[in-house]
DNA sequence: GCACTATTTCGACATTCTTAGAATTTAACT
DNA sequence: AGTTAAATTCTAAGAATGTCGAAATAGTGC
């Protein structure tokens, strides 16, 4: 299987670009169903083109998925995805250490 | 100031790297006064020269930073700057939306 | 089958990233 | 000052990314 270091690597710089990671944000305020690409560029005020990469970019590194319906395709957030990674981040790279032995925790704590 | 989302994505991007999100576990897990460099080359079993441009790379994100003692350079996590990001990416990025209305919690519950 | 819409794929270019050997800096010690 | 140790910066080259117009694809309806 590929190394969940690798895995996780992969997804964060999916998400490592301004623009990818405001595509994630519209997706995840959209609804439910998916938001069609073509609102996002809308939204984005980008090429679609562009647009497509991005969204490509997201969907290999699995943190949305893709819906047709008629000739518009409708992305949504894989929320297990993204909340495993999170979990991930923190928990595995954050938190496993010496020096954090007492912290709270890592999301839902904090001011 | 910059961005939002410019600096979360800068730093995502740090981290989307196998080599600096190893950099970054391993720091971790060392003693809170910071890992030599030279501890993390042995450790990693990189070239120096690379390494260096990675540790430059997460501290330039702000994710480590950097202590001088003698002749050694201790790296160190920033906790806080990790603690934020990892906040803003389940809050602000995942959970905004419609479709986690009851979602429990992003990090610290689960299974 | 043709037109129309929604998106993607192609192609090309500029930019940035990654890697790592060689040279350089910084600091301690004699 | 000279030497040694620890890291960084310089330099260079190949690989990967980001961008976007133009062309191609998938789907719907006439």
């Amino acid at each position: 299987m590929t190394g969940q270091v690798e895995q996780a690597a992969e997804r964060l710089k999916a998400l490592g670009h301004p623009v990818r990671l405001s595509v994630l944000r519209c997706v995840v305020q959209g609804p439910e169903a998916g938001t069609p690409a073509g609102e996002l560029q809308v939204r984005l005020d980008i090429p679609a083109s562009t647009l497509s990469h991005h969204l490509a970019t997201l969907a290999d590194a699995g943190l949305v998925r893709v819906t047709r319906e008629g000739t518009t395709l409708r992305y949504r957030a894989d929320y297990g995805v993204l909340r495993a990674l999170t979990e991930y981040l923190w928990q595995d790279c954050c938190s496993g250490g010496t020096a954090l032995e007492s912290t709270p925790s890592p999301c839902c704590g904090g001011d």
